[in-house]
Parts: structure tokens; sequence; C-alpha cells
DNA sequence: ACATAGGTTCCAGATTATGAAAATTTTCTG
DNA sequence: CAGAAAATTTTCATAATCTGGAACCTATGT
């Protein structure tokens, strides 16, 4: 279990750590800040700073920090890899809401953990916030256990636990994933948050691997375990109707 | 005119343009074809994009190839710095294109240029193609002009020429400019692309300094050089409706 | 005007990145 | 399917590059 130390790239996984911490934070980054966060010399932040926004990576907020730069914010413009994705699958995803009155996601394997990358409300007043943008473990989102039992994540390496109903022995993640590749779906019940019950069926790509998981969120008042397999069937249902290949996926 | 070496980041450097080079790619990039752009030795490339790739800035193609990663996927789909300004601007750049019937573009400062960041069509099947993400130079372009003019873009250090009417003398790029600061808005005709003419107004953020620039877009035939006052005029007139702040501005 | 915090530049030193070549994996091709 | 060719990764000795502490700026506030 010994992590192969990598070497002959200090500096630059210093930009890239850098370069996340900006892109990840809500305000600009001071350099102080960045400082502190990373434990690096000042003399050496400010230097890769500098590069980073020589290269267009980084910009300069007018009240002086750090943020995105022209080169990404353009990047960002013209849309990611998502978006066919995402524009394929929003027609399905507000008929499930429309049903459903609850909110319907749609989220894919990121780097660390589950990112949610499109979202459509239910109609219900209490319901899910966005946290498009946003990444949550694979252990305690249904997306991530579907995505798991599909072969495109990866449990993490250890079972934090969110609440006191996550998974935080492997074994028993290991019977949940076993199921959902039986039944075809995942759910969460209070074990990411108090009372957040969600239900997730894998997206299959072209290849026949899973790309993306779709999933339906509530309170547990609303979504009672009998309602599981109902809506996991629903969401298999609107999905098949997509009609034509849901373009290239993502990893 | 010694260009000042800048020095102790020399592998920052050469990250930086290779994640800059397969961002701005429109298919992934090969180890080999990113090789031979950057003339950088083989097992060095290897290395660095590697490191990118662990770091999530980078992914791989499941065809073998380098494209942006989840990190930058999550961040395009959280939409970048400049939705704000294009939220509030689309409803006036859409009254523009209703009673012009010819293109409507948004274009701020960019790292190498100008970038255009939002785009509505106009009616005339014969229009500007989306350029939504693309870049362009300043002096040949009618935002770029108006940027300049309002303090928020440089010139290029050398006028390269698009057309035979492309402005190639400094003198008279400054007299255009110092022009533009006076009526308030700028002319391109035949200089980006034979047959192309645009009008462009400066957008002023809360400060009172140029944040973007707004232009109608068309064939010559269709804008005489007796419409360029009356557009400017136009655009002045419904970008003046837009209600309140632009939010935070972009550089 | 002074003090303070935040940021940048400098420089000697050794840790770190480098690139040629070998090893490995993948992709053609007959 | 084998065998060759191409593409990619890894290795390793070398010295060039990056490092970090301290000095040096420059805003901001008192």
């Amino acid at each position: 279990m010994e992590e192969k130390a990598v070497t002959g790239t200090q500096s630059i996984d210093r930009a890239c750590d850098l370069l996340i911490r900006v892109l990840n934070s809500e305000d600009p980054q001071t350099l102080s800040e960045l400082v502190s966060a990373t434990g690096l010399a000042k003399g050496t932040t400010s230097r890769i700073l500098s590069a980073l926004e020589r290269s267009g990576l980084l910009g300069r907020s007018p009240f002086g920090g750090f943020e995105a730069g022209p080169v990404l914010n353009q990047f960002a413009v013209r849309g990611g890899a998502y978006t066919a994705l995402i524009g394929s699958l929003t027609p399905a995803m507000e008929r499930i809401a429309d049903i459903t009155h609850e909110t319907v996601s749609l989220a894919v394997t990121g780097h660390n953990g589950i990112d949610n990358i499109a979202q459509v409300e239910g109609s219900y007043l209490l319901g899910s916030r966005n946290w498009v943008g946003e990444s949550v473990p694979s252990h305690c989102s249904a997306a991530g256990k579907v995505l798991i039992a599909f072969g495109a994540a990866d449990a993490p390496a250890a079972l934090t636990p969110r609440t006191v109903e996550t998974i935080t022995d492997f074994s028993v993640l290991d019977t949940q994933i076993r199921r959902a590749r039986e039944v075809g779906f995942a759910v969460i019940r209070n074990e990411l948050e108090q009372g957040l019950v969600s239900i997730a069926i894998p997206v299959i790509g072209e290849n026949g691997k899973a790309i993306a998981a779709l999933s339906v969120s509530g309170p547990a008042e609303r979504i009672t375990p009998g309602d599981e397999t109902h809506i996991a069937q629903l969401m298999r249902r609107e999905l098949s109707q997509v009609h034509g290949r849901q373009q290239e996926g993502a990893a």
C-alpha cells in the first residue's frame, strides 16, 4: 500500500494545486491565503502564481486576489465536455421532475468524487438546493454507488462518514454495490445528509459502460423505501426514450 | 525592447503551454502531436502531461489523447466569470438583433486578443457564424478598437494583416483609436475579413472603465458607412436600458 | 508622517527537472 | 495471429533549474 512517490514534477504539482485551489474558491484568493493554505514559501508561491497569471490561466481581481484567468473563462464559455451529454438528457430530466415533483440530478465521475453537472428542480418547496459544480464522495451518494457498480468510478480510499448512517465499512459498501449491479439502481438514505434520500440509475454509453448517473432526490418523509423501485423504473423508462446516441461520453 | 526573460518557472511555463494547447484544441491531442508542436523532449512532455492528468486538469480520451480533465469540465459547468455579464446583457443584445436583423456579439479583453463570449444571431441568412469561444486580434476587430480606446485592452505588439485592408501602421491605428474615443464607437470594414463590417460600442462598468464591447456585424453590402452612427446610437440606447449594475465585470 | 501588512525580487546552493536512450505497451500489417 | 513498427513510459547521470529566506518594495490604515 506504499504510495509510490512520483518525482520530477514538484513545481508543476505545486502549480496545479494552486491553480485548482483558486478555481474551486468562490472568492478571489490572495497570495497570503494561498501561502498559509499550502504551506509553501511566500517567494515560491508568488513566483508560481505569477507564471500562471502570465499564461492567462489565472487573472487578478481588481481588488487584488487571484481568480480564474481569461484562458479558462473563455474555455468555460465554450462549454466543457459535458455540454452534449447534459443537452441530450435535459428533456428526460425535466419529464422525471414533472412526474415526481422532486429534484433530478445528473452526475459523472470526477477527479475526486462524484461531480454534479446538471440539475432540474422539482415543484416541491422543500427540495435539494442547486449543487451543480459541487462534488460528493462516491460512497455516500446514490450516483456514486451506481457509478462504482457499473465500473465508472472507484470507492474512496477511506470511507469518511457524513452522518451516523454513512457506510464506513468496505464490506457493507461492497454488498450494496453488488446489489446495485443486480437491480440496476442504488439508493442512499440519510447517508449523505440526515433526511436526504436519493435514487440513482446509470446512464449507459455506446460502449456499454456507465458514463453518468441520473438521480432523484428528496426528503425521506416523501420518498419511502417502497417508492425506490418505482422511481428507478420511471427513470429507466424516460431515459430509454432518449433518442439516438448521447454523444461522446465523459470519463 | 529587450524582452526581459522571466526565470525560475521553466517547467511551469512549459506545463501551462501544454495545458493551454490541449484546451484550445478541438480534438484530443496525442503526446506525439504535442511533442512536435512544442519541440520539447518526449520524456519531458510525457512527464509533464502525466502530472497535469494526475491533478485532474487534463484527462485522457478513451481513444488515447489528452483533453480537458474533470476539474476543468466541472469548472466550465459552474459557469465562468462572464456568466453574470452575459446574463445581464443578453436581453439588450436580443433587442438589437431584432431591430437590425444582424448578428450581435459581446467581447472582452482576453489573454491574447479579444475574446468573443456571447452572440445573438440576426434573422438574415447571410451572417456571421458563431464565434463564441474564439479570439481575434484587437487591431482588426471593432470590439478590439473600442476596448483599446476605452483603456481595457492594448494594441498587439505587431499589426499582423488579415486582409489587404487591415491596419498595419500604428499611427493609423492610433488615429482611429482617438476618433473612437471621441465618437464613442469603432468600426471595421474589410479589415478582419473581406466583406465583413462590424460596429462596436464599449460597455462601461461601475468604475467608469470599459469592461466589454458590444458589436453588430454583417456584410458590407447591407451595412453602409451611413448606417454606422445610426447602429451605434441604437446599441447605446438599448444598452442604457439595462437596469441595475452589470455585476462584477471581467478584466 | 509612521507603522504594518501584503507582495515581489534577489541570490547562493542543492534539490529538482532534464533529455537521451532503453524498456514497455499499443497499434498496425501482412 | 504473429511480427514489425509506432507510440508512450520509465530510467538515470548530469547540471540546470527551482527553492526559500531575507531584503526590498508599495499600498493601506492610523
